[in-house]
DNA sequence: GAAAATAATATGTCTGCACATAATAAGCGT
DNA sequence: ACGCTTATTATGTGCAGACATATTATTTTC
């Protein structure tokens, strides 16, 4: 066969996305404009078009270029970005950095939910929640204090669950994947948390605030805040 | 031919997708274990191998499988999930809330780098670097406050741009494209930038630093402090 | 029995080819 | 001109077959 060899005869996928993504970065296609399209392109390099699409898909799911039946490839004026981020399951997070991690339940009840939180899940206001406050040690210190709401409609298994022994967030992440969702970081002061963080009252604390979906259904809202001088750290 | 229909003799890569997830969240297949290899699914599917193939390799870059030649493809026990996040371009995030867009240049200066930003950008100490405080405004009120060292060596173009009219992001995200970084929130007291921001010292901010990198060239540090309340969102 | 050579296996990828689909462009009738 | 129908075109996807590559399993050799 032609490609058999692998040196030379076969053009590889890759070769060619970072082909293209040095012509790109030189501007060789100015931003916005169309590329050639892919009959051109597998000719240009000598190879099937499916490379060549299977390059500029990359290309695409990447962020740098913008792709439309018909309408051909455009270079987008600027590049979308995806941060990897580990998804901060705080354990991980925690022992990544050498530090023991320790999970202690607060407290554990079943509500319903405060106009926030209805609003945020999207809730008519009569469903049983389940209320969890925790806190994430590194090496016996403070580390995140966290404040979550499960819909029970949703998640009925977690109701039977020892919370004592697994954290919420693990059973979840193990149990019931999600669909989507959002995150939101914000600056507060610690206000109340100071006890379980051990700090000032008005030491400034990061929060994070995380939705997640199973489709249309609502999984849960928690409201993480972590030690006052942690930084969450992601990766571009 | 079998697939011309393409109502039913041919089977997408998508419902493949799809139905593998189902089973991954039913545990049919156990988090951990072995799923069956490709020619098999393949052959239940009826499809071909490079249809599961797809299937498969957009489940494995979403992170619900782990997979390796010979080994075999396995379900992850933690899915590790990405985000899009809509790249901080700041006059975008502004301008889609409604509100009118400013931007101002504070200060511009060329000099050598602090201790901190050295050894962020991993310089000698004896590079020439741009330095450049700037704030941006929504609808005229202060939305950031951002203090940036742009490293001339790397990106020598700059230091000809007015950036009185075009921000350094601005410029940057469209004529270098970086080929990895980092980011990272945290909070903090406003301290003296309460005087940009119009807020209170001791107000606490959500403080966002960025690193980005040309391979194994630094090109810019960028540390962006926002108004008080305001809150960082992602899309899970 | 341990190390080295060899086979087996699952995923990775490329090739041609065909048809599907979305969106634009062209043609046409009024 | 205007709106409608009908090409045309670039990307999207599927198939079968072949070879590539990374590991793991097995056998051979000392």
């Amino acid at each position: 066969m032609v490609k058999g060899d692998g040196s030379d005869s076969s053009v590889s996928w890759q070769s060619i996305r970072d082909t293209m993504m040095t012509r790109i970065r030189a501007q060789d296609y100015a931003p916005g404009e169309l590329i050639p399209n892919e009959v051109d392109l597998a000719a240009e390099f000598g190879c099937a078009r499916a490379t060549v699409n299977r390059a500029l898909r990359d290309l695409a799911t990447s962020g740098f270029l913008d792709r439309r039946r018909k309408a051909g490839t455009r270079v987008r004026e600027a590049p979308r970005r995806k941060a990897t981020l580990s998804i901060p399951l705080t354990r991980a997070e925690v022992e990544s950095s050498g530090a023991r991690y320790d999970y202690r339940l607060l407290e554990r009840a079943i509500e319903t939910p405060p106009p926030l939180v209805r609003e945020t899940l999207k809730l008519s206001g009569t469903e049983r929640l389940l209320h969890v406050k925790s806190l994430h040690l590194a090496d016996d210190v403070p580390h995140m204090f966290e404040d979550r709401w499960i819909v029970l409609e949703t998640v009925p298994a977690i109701e039977t669950v020892d919370l004592a022994k697994t954290s919420p967030n693990v059973w979840l992440v193990r149990h019931l994947p999600y669909t989507h969702g959002t995150m939101e970081f914000l600056a507060e002061t610690a206000g109340a948390r100071s006890r379980h963080l051990i700090c000032a009252d008005d030491d400034p604390v990061l929060t994070m605030l995380r939705v997640t979906w199973l489709d249309a259904s609502p999984i849960t809202f928690a409201r993480q805040s972590f030690s006052p001088s942690h930084r969450m750290r992601l990766e571009l």
